[in-house]
DNA sequence: AAACCTCGCAACCGCAGTTTT
DNA sequence: TAAAACTGCGGTTGCGAGGTT
């Protein structure tokens, strides 16, 4: 089970890994991570196949800029939730949490930028307290920098008295949430969750969130009910010894394959019927 | 033209929660 | 029921591209 340190690649995934992780996932599903990790033959902890398939292989991923009215439901969102990244992501089809919480630090960067613009411009003696409209624009991460520098993240954390409100966001929604729930049963908090927050008024924000209900992203179309061929069982249970001998070989995969492959086509090509036949 | 800076994004890490054994 | 394994999340880092000096 434990693969050697300098066996486990890191950094960019390449093409032809893309495509392999593609293949594998839709023959197991985007679970166990570890398992298919090993399987494919590819050098990836499961985790690393895991954010791959999330952040950039998943056929759902919506591909370029933010809409405007993207942009607006974060920033709605993300003043009701604070950096509750995943949370926010379900309610836009299609954006992953990273995508989202990168979007944010750049927008963060900017205005704070914007800000300090201003300050400098307006006053020089301005009082960090006194920058209260800087108090919807913090970003929870520490400056990992270990210096001095004004970054988003210095500037604004310092704003308040007790607690940044977007250190872990909603300071008051939060303290509201989680006294509302010490009464909720879980099904309640489930449907609460569900039905997003109660008090938006833009028509288009429930829209958008009732489309997300519906059209969320939908599992790989592979069902692990369906794994009943014995030989996949069997290899299942294969003890650490057994499976490095009997380690399923990774479908070669031409040029010409990687270069027809789209991630939004996710028929298993022929080829990997074969190969899936065997067992 | 080169050095430096900024931005955007992909990917890694550590941790906590959940599931499996 | 406890331990191990797995999964998901949020924070952080590193790198390439493009812009600026």
């Amino acid at each position: 089970m434990v693969q050697s340190e300098e066996s486990i690649r890191k950094g960019p995934w390449t093409e032809q890994e893309d495509v392999q992780l593609v293949f594998y996932v839709n023959l197991f599903g985007d679970r166990r991570w570890d398992f298919i990790a090993k399987v494919s033959g590819l050098k990836r902890t499961g985790k690393s196949c895991r954010l791959r398939w999330v952040n950039y292989l998943h056929p759902g991923l919506k591909r370029g800029k933010m809409t405007p009215h993207e942009e607006r439901l974060v920033l709605e969102l993300h003043s009701k939730w604070g950096n509750r990244w995943s949370r926010i992501a379900r309610k836009l089809p299609g954006r992953t949490d990273n995508e989202i919480k990168n979007y944010w630090r750049t927008h963060m960067r900017k205005k704070a930028q914007d800000q300090r613009k201003k300050a400098s411009n307006n006053n020089n003696n301005l009082s960090p307290t006194s920058s209260s409209s800087l108090s919807n624009c913090s970003s929870s991460s520490s400056n990992s920098q270990g210096n001095n520098s004004p970054t988003v993240d210095s500037v604004l954390i310092t704003e308040t008295k007790d607690r940044s409100f977007y250190d872990t966001g909603g300071f008051e929604f939060d303290q509201i949430e989680a006294e509302k729930k010490k009464n909720m049963s879980n099904e309640e908090e489930t449907e609460e969750l569900e039905r997003g927050p109660k008090f938006y008024s833009m028509d288009e924000i429930w829209k958008d969130i009732e489309m997300s209900e519906d059209d969320a992203i939908k599992p790989v179309n592979y069902d692990y009910q369906k794994m009943d061929s014995p030989q996949m069982w069997d290899y299942l249970w294969m003890t650490e010894d057994e499976e490095s001998s009997k380690m399923f070989p990774p479908p070669i995969i031409t040029d010409h394959q990687i270069h027809n492959y789209s991630f939004y086509n996710h028929n298993i090509s022929q080829d990997s019927s074969n190969w899936v036949d065997r067992f």
